[in-house]
Order: structure tokens, then C-alpha cells, then sequence
DNA sequence: TGTACATCAGTGAACGCGCGTTCACTGATGTAC
DNA sequence: TGTACATCAGTGAACGCGCGTTCACTGATGTAC
């Protein structure tokens, strides 16, 4: 952003747009998704409830905002954590991405029920949904954590149980072009490595875990080495 | 239930509080957590609002006993497709398992989020949590299908990097007297298979999976064989 | 440098809404003699 | 079988609440001459 070209009154607009996102982050945290009120956010700032739509022209412009961004510092995170690890160590570079991802829930609950659970109610989602770019971004650097492991990979009877048909076709085309090579049953495996990664982030994040486990860290590190010894790295 | 010894006002209130429950659930399938109000319910019923409060103390205790039993029902359903395999076949009994709590999470995702989702808006829990017994079933089923198949799985050198005081008290007292001879590290495998259930299933509940699999039914059991192979059933 | 005008951020009051919960009451159903 | 009383399910009106959204407005900040 170059922010020198901006005005006095521009730049107070992005300063006040920003504060509106920070605070209803806030109010996220520590009331659930619906305490992200128009109305609450402008007592918190101390202003009229009317002055937020100078900002956003609704409630669910707000909520996709916020998703989009979450989402996106998400993957920001957790490709900088991939990428903080030789490419030559695929094993490694899934555990560093698994780890990230639970470290972000852990740190963020109510960022990541925003963006995997239940929406704010009454939100109504834009076509295509609020963070597709930061979801296509997750998804790609999945596969490609698949795609550097595939090769290493024992093969398995199973592996030709899957086609291309039985992905959306987004999606399929997508991965052909950026992995040539990697056939179905690799996307398969990374979307089911995305379920690994999710599950039992998920359980912890909403207090499934807790009541069972003291250290849902290690058992998250357990899964995710059994992960990579099943791949063979 | 012994409904021969039912007067007829007795029966009347049963009858009415089931209905309760029933729109309740409806609501909740047709609008999201939110739409469990006590006023939508009693408009639903041809109702007062306020008569509600000669079934529900409170709408706290409405949602507490839809959760339980809801997940009762989970429970029910998961144990019977489980006994419905041999039990000299622990690998199938795993897979029906699994795939008893997805078909249901699919058939009732309205009921998969309000256990394992972010609870109803403004609700509060009461301490223990609003379905323990059913949460216990799940866990002590899931914990008997680990330890059948614990004996055939190959030994991994990290089995040992568990102990005892990795999980709560409670459940660690109840596994050791229940399932003798299960190491700690069996218990570790009873959770990860657990979020290794969860991932998937929440994923797709979520529709996180929906705009890339076209057949998340095939991927979920490619997970399932996938672990049951991991652990030489 | 000073004045006249345009921009636009924020005000404050109002709209209609649905919510959980309370409470004095009515009237039908059940019970005891 | 008939009467007098007790139970109790449901009524209807009211309470105070916070919400999203609209709108005519004020007053400070910026711009053009």
C-alpha cells in the first residue's frame, strides 16, 4: 500500500476501518461469533451505531471481511512455517505445517471457529464464499506438501481406486496444470491429510479434548509423525 | 418406561415436552443454533412463550437436554453398526464405526454442530457438560475398538513416549480398570482415531469439502482403510 | 493569505423486530366424599 | 351418581433488552480561487 500517496482523511478512514476489524475480533474472542454487533463495535469505539456503515455497508460485508482476513493470516502463517523448512525434508515441512495450524487454533479459538465452524448467525456467506482466495491458497499448499511426499510413497493397491471425476473439476484442473504427475488418489491423499490436520485440532478447539487429554500437543505430534511414517518419509 | 402407569396428565405432559424437543430439533435443522428460541417454539406449538416454563425451567435446560440427546442418539447408533460386526473382525468394526458417525453427521449436520460445533448462542453449559454419560459411551466405544486392535498392530518405538499422566485422571483410572494390559500409548491410539473420524466428517459437515470432492463418502473410507492397514488388520 | 464553497465523517433519534422471563389469571381436568 | 374442592396447563399482557438499518442533520476538514 503506498501509503504516502495517501491524504490526512485517507489514511483516518483505513485507521478507523482497521479499528472497526480489531475490535470485532476482540468481541469475537471474548463473546462468541454473535457478539460481533454493529452496535457493540461502536460503543467500543464511541461512536454511533450509524457511523459503522460510512465502513461497511452491512453486518455480513463486516463477517466477510474479517473471514477473509483471518483466513488469509492463517495461511500466511502456516506457508512461512512450511517454508522455514528445507524443501528436501517433505516430512518435515508436513509436520511444521500440521503444528502450525494447531498453533494458530490454540492461540486464535474464536479465529479459527470463524473461519471452520459455525458462522455468525444469520450470516449469510457471498456467492463463492467470504475467503476463497485464502482457502485456494490452503488447498494448493496441501497438495503440494502431497505432491513432494507422493514420490517417496510405497505405492498401495487402493491408489487406483480414485479418478478425477471424483474431485470438483476447480479443483482437478488446477492441480493437473501446477503438479503434473501427481495422479487422483494424490489429491485424495491430501485432502484426507487436510482431515487428519483438522480433526483433532477441531475436538481440542471445541473442548472435546481438554476433558481427556492433558497434553493435547503431544498427541497432535504423535498423529502427525504417524503421518509421515505411513508415507515413508 | 412403564406407560401403562401413566395417568392421563402424566402422559399429556411426556407427549408434550417430546413435541417440544421435536421442534426444537426442526428449528435447529431449519435455521442454525440461533433459531432454538423458546419463543419461536411455543408460535411453532400454537402456544404461549411463557408456557414453555412448565416443561423447560429455562432455555439453558432446553438446549442441555436436546444435546444429550442428541448425542445419545449418535451413541446408540454408532454401537449398534459396531456390534453389527463380528468382533473377530476389530478392522471392519473400526470402519463401521467410523462410518456410522459420518452417515449420521450427514444425515443430521444440524445435530453434528450442536454436539461438536460451537454451542447456541448465549448458551451456557452446565459444569460436567450437558452430555457427559454420552460423551463417556463414545469414549470407553472408541477405547474397547483401540484395544482389540492393539494387540495385532506392529510395535512402534514411540509407543513408550506415553504415559499415564498424558490424560485426565478420570479417564485414565476408567481405561486402566476397564481395558487391563492396554498401554497408555493404546489410549493415545483410542483419541487419534477419534480426530481422525472428526476431521473429515467436520470438514465436510462445515462444507469445506463440498467444493473439492465431488464423493467425500470415498474419501472418508479410503481414510478409514487407511488406518485399519496402519494397524495390520 | 484569506475567503467561499464542497466534501464527508459522525450524530442522534427513530423504525420495527424478536428475544427470555415473570406473573396474576382462567378454566378445564382430576380427586374425595 | 353428584357435588365441592384441589390441581395445574396454558393465557395474555407486560418488563426491559439489544439488535440492524435508515435518515435528516451538524460541523469540522479540505479545496479552489
Amino acid at each position: 500500500m503506498a501509503e504516502v500517496a495517501m491524504s490526512r482523511r485517507e489514511r483516518l478512514r483505513v485507521e478507523t476501518t482497521r479499528e472497526i476489524k480489531v475490535i470485532a475480533l476482540r468481541l469475537l474472542a471474548q463473546g462468541g461469533p454473535d457478539a460481533i454487533a454493529l452496535r457493540a463495535i461502536a460503543r467500543e469505539m464511541g461512536m454511533t451505531a450509524g457511523a459503522v456503515y460510512g465502513y461497511f455497508a452491512t453486518r455480513d460485508d463486516l463477517i466477510s471481511t474479517l473471514i477473509s482476513d483471518v483466513y488469509t493470516a492463517l495461511v500466511d502463517r502456516v506457508e512461512a512455517a512450511r517454508d522455514a523448512i528445507p524443501a528436501d525434508d517433505p516430512g518435515a515441512r508436513i509436520v511444521a505445517w500440521g503444528e502450525a495450524v494447531r498453533e494458530w487454533a490454540v492461540q486464535y479459538p474464536a479465529e479459527f471457529r470463524l473461519v471452520y465452524g459455525d458462522p455468525v448467525p444469520g450470516y449469510r456467506p457471498p456467492p463463492g464464499g467470504p475467503a476463497a482466495e485464502a482457502e485456494l491458497r490452503a488447498c494448493t499448499g496441501l497438495v503440494g506438501l502431497a505432491a513432494a511426499a507422493w514420490s517417496r510413497r510405497p505405492a498401495r493397491a487402493e491408489d487406483s481406486t480414485f479418478e478425477w471425476s471424483d474431485f470438483a473439476d476447480a479443483l482437478a484442473t488446477h492441480v493437473r496444470s501446477d503438479f503434473p504427475g501427481l495422479p487422483p488418489a494424490g489429491l485424495a491423499l491430501a485432502l484426507r491429510m487436510w482431515g487428519r490436520m483438522h480433526g483433532l485440532i477441531a475436538l481440542e478447539v471445541y473442548g472435546h479434548l481438554g476433558p481427556q487429554s492433558t497434553d493435547p500437543a503431544k498427541l497432535f505430534r504423535a498423529e502427525m509423525l504417524d503421518l509421515i511414517r505411513e508415507l515413508g518419509l
